[in-house]
DNA sequence: CAAAAAATGATTGACGTCTTGCACTTTTTT
DNA sequence: AAAAAAGTGCAAGACGTCAATCATTTTTTG
């Protein structure tokens, strides 16, 4: 590295240390002057403060926070086995993570909790937000604060956060539909949707990426109305298994929602021949139907990629720096050939803690 | 943070900052009884070494080696992309990154390559290997002067290396007929396959995983045997277009090997309804052909994040700690649908600077 | 022009670790 | 028992930055 150092920049600026540290900390107290001077020299030497260094010298604790829905929820309780994990590894770095429970998708509950972080002094939050302009007020006070503010998986109002990590929920959508497309090329076909709430926004942006495609690409399929299910597994089994025993040309099952485990036992019960099966998100469950046959693919947004995102970009923000290079975040599709092994089981396992 | 510090283990067991300091830093001169003490207290306290302090203190400097093959081959430009894209953010961090051509698939050539790092000084060395005895020595040699050496996307022999990085080709082509036996799966028909050369191991271990997968679950499908075409698009042009004319029932091709820029314009140019078609890694050429609708799926190794890991792990090694925990490495199915956007052009870009 | 205010410089002690040199004590060898 | 070797302790200066104090200079204001 051998890079310049900031006495290097003061010096090459013709000031002291001391006013070279106050423009780059922005302590105050400078004439113009002295801050153009100092940018010249910093643009000039290529010069990036030693981060290493500075949290040494502060003892910087980079305090973090988590706003993450509660319930028996399979894919968040993914999530937080994810966030935990990664945890443990920050910690040697500093970096201390709390996890605050939030009852899932209320507005209510959620502007409540934006509201109780106020109080608490963290640099930044990650939340899985809802699209609510209820929320914004509470936001902007935490903004207000000095609090790094991103939106996780579910996106916050647009001028509330930084940054927004997640899946575009179109894309997944479609994506399912090419796929099912693919298998189903072969003769005409209903295909039976399932949606938890059409108020969900990424519910209902999956929905109209597959019926997109579908009608775009493959005519020769119909999209059914999509079922209501509340992601509610007990519902989802009861409109299966009705769909299972009527047979009329469905062809193939798209739920856009949880709930998996009710749909995943209608088809192991069935009797007939099941329909192509595509389903978001892979749990424990989804992913032992896959590879019992009962459903065929599993569209999946990589928690542990976003969570991953999540943190470093938490960080750069925090330290106001590029954020690093770092893998896309794309749908990923799963079949029973290339699921993850050993690390899943290790998250679910860590999610115990 | 406020964990203890290696004063604090001194004090726990009894000895010196001095003494403590030679049992971590493996210095020697110190009694087996000290030894445990400092160990015991270290384990007490939880005491993990500040790197941030280390690293500046001592000035580390990481120096890393890729060692990449040549060629215009699309998919080593594109790691080249990423590693340069990911070296450009790190040596902020201390890392200084060098990319070292080797020919192509050369035995001997990789052998001379490991050979002058010998002398180089680097802390770790990234290299596409090869399954080839004569490599042994040569990485025996650099080891043995305390350089950590790992296997990227190719491995090399086990015993000379920490870790292998890269997706398991047989899941890539298990994967592979899974999806080509979904989009096949109303009638029979024969798979007529592509390889660059038997006695590439990756190629070898795709067909194997794609046969078995054919074999067990779709047996209405043939595979037919693979034509050779060592990865030049001009041979694969040339077979695609023979048996695109010939048209005896072959319902799918796969290319388990490079060259597809020829099979795409077999296929472009080919006035009958194509196969279902799938290829290995997405470059500029396959990511057009997906739009294009000229080919169905592509199977990627997510280089970029091949290199995250790469990084990541020789950086853990070389510091003798835990790496920290990353996404999982899996063969990735792509369809047109789900393509990475902006990222990836970029790469395609810092790959020409 | 003097007084107040603003800006600047110089200096210092952290932060946790590495590294080195030297003196001192204990153990081992002859 | 003396000599050699091995083990131990102490001290101090780095690394690059932060944060604070205090003295000094420059600029602004009345």
């Amino acid at each position: 590295m051998a890079g310049p150092t900031l006495s290097d920049v003061a010096d090459a600026a013709g000031v002291s240390y001391a006013t070279a540290d106050r423009v780059i900390n922005k302590r105050g107290n400078v004439a113009q002057k002295s801050i153009d001077k100092v940018h010249e020299a910093v643009a000039k030497l290529g010069y990036v403060r030693n981060v290493a260094a500075a949290n040494l010298s502060r003892r910087r604790v980079y305090r973090l926070a988590f706003l993450i829905p509660t319930g028996s929820n399979a894919f968040f309780s993914r999530v937080r086995g994810h966030i935990l994990q990664s945890a443990s590894h920050l910690s040697v770095d500093g970096i201390s993570v709390e996890i605050v429970d939030v009852s899932a998708f209320s507005v209510d509950a959620l502007q409540d909790s934006i509201g109780e972080l106020t109080g608490c002094d963290f640099d930044g939050v990650a939340i899985v937000g809802l699209q609510n302009r209820l929320l914004e007020e509470p936001l902007a006070e935490l903004r207000a604060r000095g609090v790094v503010i991103i939106g996780l998986i579910s996106d916050l109002p647009r001028e509330c956060r930084s940054a927004y990590i997640g899946i575009d929920n179109m894309v997944a959508g479609r994506t399912a539909a090419r796929v099912t497309g693919m298998a189903c090329a072969a003769r005409p076909g209903a295909i039976q949707t399932f949606v938890g709430s059409m108020e969900a926004r990424d519910h209902a942006e999956r929905l109209q990426g597959f019926s997109d495609v579908i009608a775009a690409d493959f005519p020769h399929l119909t999209v059914l109305d999509p079922i209501l299910t509340k992601d509610d597994p007990t519902v989802l089994n009861a409109a299966a298994t009705a769909t299972l025993a009527g047979g009329d040309g469905v062809t193939a099952f798209y739920n856009v929602g949880a709930g998996n485990s009710g749909l995943i036992d209608a088809i192991a019960n069935a009797s007939v021949a099941r329909p192509f099966c595509v389903v978001h998100e892979l749990v424990t469950h989804s992913k032992q139907a896959l590879i019992d046959n009962h459903i065929d693919l599993v569209i999946d947004q990589r928690p542990d990629v976003e969570v991953n995102r999540a943190f470093a970009i938490l960080r750069s923000l925090v330290d106001d720096r590029e954020p690093p290079p770092m893998p896309d975040l794309m749908p990923t599709i799963y079949v029973r050939d290339n699921l993850p092994a050993d690390s899943f089981n290790d998250v679910m396992e860590a999610q115990n803690t």
